[in-house]
DNA sequence: AATAAATACGACCGGTCGTTCTTATTTCCG
DNA sequence: CGGAAATAAGAACGACCGGTCGTATTTATT
C-alpha cells in the first residue's frame, strides 16, 4: 500500500478533468462537450485526455458518476444531518435550491440538463443517467416513507406521489431560475414544499419559519 | 391577391421542414440538429435549406416559433374549449399530459428539452425560448387568476405559486416519462393536479372523476 | 414567347470533431 | 543506476460540420 506518485498525479488530473467536465456539460451538454474545448479549459492537450479515458463515451460515463458523487456530497449528505422525517425532507429540498442559487454549476443542474438531453437517445450514457435518476427517486420516496412511519405525515399518504411533487418543484426551479426571475423562482420552490408539508404534518413546530 | 404557386410550394416545404425540425430537435437538441441530418430525413439537399433560411440560427428561431404554434394548437386551443376556471386548468394539464403520452414528439417536450439545453447559452435562440416560456407562464397565471375570480379557488390564493406548481407537475412528467415508468409518471402528474385543485376548490362537482 | 423570381440541386470550402499513432517526460522499483 | 510503467504531448487521420457558389427547374408576369 505504498503511495505511487504517478497514479496520484493521474488521480489529481482525473478529478480535475471530471469536475470541469461536469460544469462544462451544464453549459453545452454532455454530448456537445468537445474534447478540444475541455482540454483547452484545463490547459491540457486533447490527446492527454485519451490517456485516462479511451473514448469520449467512457469520459461521459465517468462525468455522470462524478456528478452523482458531487450531488451526494453537496445535497444528500447535508440533508442526512437533519433529523429523520419532514425536517429532513425540507433540508434536502433547501440544500437543492441552495445549490442552484449558489450557481455552483453554470447550467444549474447537471442531471436536469443531461436527462432531458438524453431522454430520446438510447445508449450507455442514457442508461447511466436513467439509473442515477431512478436511485434518486427511490431515495426521495424512502425519505417520505420515513416521515410517514414517524407519524409526521398521514399514514394513508400516497408516498410516491409526494416524492414526485417534491422533485417536480426542484426540477422546475432549475429550469426557471435560468430563464425567468431567479429570486421569485426560488421563493416558489421553497414555499411550495413548505405549504405542502405543513398541510400534511400534524405537528406545526417541526416546520418553523424559513431561513431567510 | 393571386395565389402564387411558387411561394405555395415554398410554404409547403417550409412547414414540412419545421415540423421535422421540431421533432428532430427533441431527439438531438436544437443545437445538435445538423442541417445535413435534417435534409436527409426530408429527402432534400442541404443547400436547399439555405434557400429558405440564411443560417442555421434563423432556422433554429423559426423552429422555436413553429413549436410555439404547435403547442398552441394541440394544448392551448383544446383547453380553451373547456369552461373558465378550474375545469379549464385541468383541461390544459390533461391536454399536456396527453400530448406527452401520445408521443407526438420523440423527446417528449420541445420546450423542456430546449430550454434546459439553452439555459446557460446566451444568444438569440435562448432569448426566444425565454420569451416563449415567459408567455406560457403568464398564460398559466391568467388561467389561475380567472378561477379565483370565479370563486372556484380561494381569494387569498398565491396565484403565481399555484401556476408554478402546475407547470412543475408537467415538466416533471416530460422528463420522467422518458426515463422511468411512463404510466406511473402520468398518473402522478394527473393525480397531483387533481388533488391540488380539489383541496382548494369549494365545489367538488367541478372536478369529477378522471377520464380513465 | 421572353423575362424575372422563387425554389432546389451538387460540388466544394475551411474548420472542428473524435480518434489513433508515435514520441517524450516523469516516477517507481530492483 | 537502469528498465518498466504511467502520464503527457504532438501530429495526423477521416468524417462531419455550417456555409457558399454556380446552375438548373419551375412558375408568374409581360
Amino acid at each position: 500500500m505504498t503511495s505511487d506518485g504517478r497514479v496520484a498525479r493521474g488521480d489529481r488530473t482525473r478529478t480535475a478533468v471530471l469536475d470541469t467536465a461536469v460544469s462544462l456539460a451544464t453549459e453545452v451538454g454532455l454530448d456537445g462537450l468537445s474534447l478540444a474545448q475541455l482540454a483547452e479549459r484545463l490547459g491540457v492537450s486533447k490527446s492527454g485526455l485519451f490517456a485516462h479515458w479511451r473514448s469520449k463515451e467512457s469520459l461521459q460515463l465517468a462525468t455522470v458518476d462524478r456528478a452523482v458523487t458531487q450531488w451526494e456530497e453537496l445535497i444528500v449528505a447535508p440533508a442526512l444531518r437533519a433529523p429523520r422525517g419532514v425536517r429532513r425532507l425540507r433540508a434536502l429540498h433547501e440544500a437543492r435550491i441552495g445549490f442552484y442559487a449558489a450557481r455552483v454549476l453554470p447550467g444549474g443542474c447537471f442531471f436536469a440538463n443531461t436527462e432531458f438531453e438524453y431522454n430520446a437517445r438510447p445508449g450507455p450514457v442514457r442508461d447511466r443517467l436513467a439509473e442515477a435518476f431512478s436511485r434518486w427517486s427511490t431515495f426521495l420516496e424512502r425519505l417520505v416513507r420515513e416521515a410517514v412511519e414517524l407519524g409526521e405525515l398521514p399514514a394513508d399518504l400516497d408516498v410516491p406521489l409526494l416524492a414526485y411533487e417534491i422533485d417536480a418543484l426542484g426540477i422546475s426551479a432549475a429550469m426557471r431560475s435560468r430563464l425567468l426571475d431567479p429570486d421569485i423562482t426560488y421563493r416558489h420552490a421553497r414555499q411550495g414544499l413548505l405549504n405542502r408539508l405543513r398541510a400534511l404534518c400534524p405537528d406545526p413546530t417541526l416546520l418553523a419559519e424559513g431561513p431567510s
